[in-house]
DNA sequence: GCGTCTATTGCAACGACTTGCAATAACAGG
DNA sequence: CCTGTTATTGCAAGTCGTTGCAATAGACGC
């Protein structure tokens, strides 16, 4: 499988990566590869899969998650878990942010790099464990259902 | 359906609680609260299930998961996830806590009311959202990992 | 005790992943 | 360019839950 000048920035040496590692560069990966490239932010694994069958109709559910494996593995995107607990995967390293969801009134929302900092300070200053905010999604009642109920 | 004299504590009353509010007394919501009588601390759905199945071997899945939601919304059980995702029930109104899970080690363990307060306040102090912290599992690197890593 | 109303159950199918395994195909070396 | 090694793939089966629907059976009123 030849190379992949094609792809933008931190996927264009994913290949040379892969091998570094004597792992293999295949059209499976180059595929998921593809539409995480065109992805921002957060998308669904079912989603990933999804788009995955849209490039190539021969998408293989177990594939796309197995390489989402190896990707995190090079550091390329992080998976946490929405409200409900399904996989969501951050592409490209993207500011520390945090997920708010109010269990209430359903609406959903992300928390900026400074109070997610804040948060995990004040976690850290009992035992030392450093949070992945990102991870998970963190449930709760906004202001206005709590106010409310 | 006869009543439940037998139950400990909270469990005692369900049945009048459900008819209170239109809701039925059935043997299958029995069996699964006989369950959760004998259980404190956490389990996890699927571990439900089956201890419903070992003292009923005709429990059906579905009425185990629809039960629990009822009793969610009668306050006597609240769902969480673990570090995986998967749902984990807290029984009985047990003290504020949260989970960590080390993403590295692998091991999990519990923040008591304390700590879990702190952040809590730490993130309300923002916008006054109110967080559910034994919702989830905080996932991230103990300081052993951190040290190393 | 009987009948009605409708909450629940059981079942089957589906959604999101995960895992084991044999067959395939990258890739390094000659 | 060919070859051997072994990482990956495809597939099938399995786990954890969720959902739609027709049949069942609680609970209340008479």
């Amino acid at each position: 499988m030849d190379a992949n000048e094609s792809l933008p920035a931190p996927w264009d040496t994913v290949g040379e990566r892969l091998r570094a590692r004597g792992l293999r560069w295949t059209p499976q990966r180059r595929t998921v590869i593809e539409v995480l490239a065109e992805t921002d932010g957060h998308v669904s694994g079912a989603e990933l899969v999804e788009r995955c069958r849209a490039r190539d109709a021969s998408t293989i559910p177990s594939t796309v998650y197995r390489t989402l494996d190896v990707l995190e593995d090079l550091d390329l995107v992080r998976h946490g878990h929405g409200a409900d607990g399904r996989e969501e995967f951050h592409v490209r390293p993207v500011d520390e942010h945090g997920h708010l969801h109010c269990a209430e009134c359903g609406r959903s929302w992300e928390i900026g790099t400074e109070r997610a900092v804040a948060v995990a300070s004040t976690l850290r200053a009992g035992d030392g464990f450093e949070i992945d905010i990102g991870h998970v999604t963190l449930v709760g009642r906004c202001r206005e259902c709590a106010a409310a109920g």
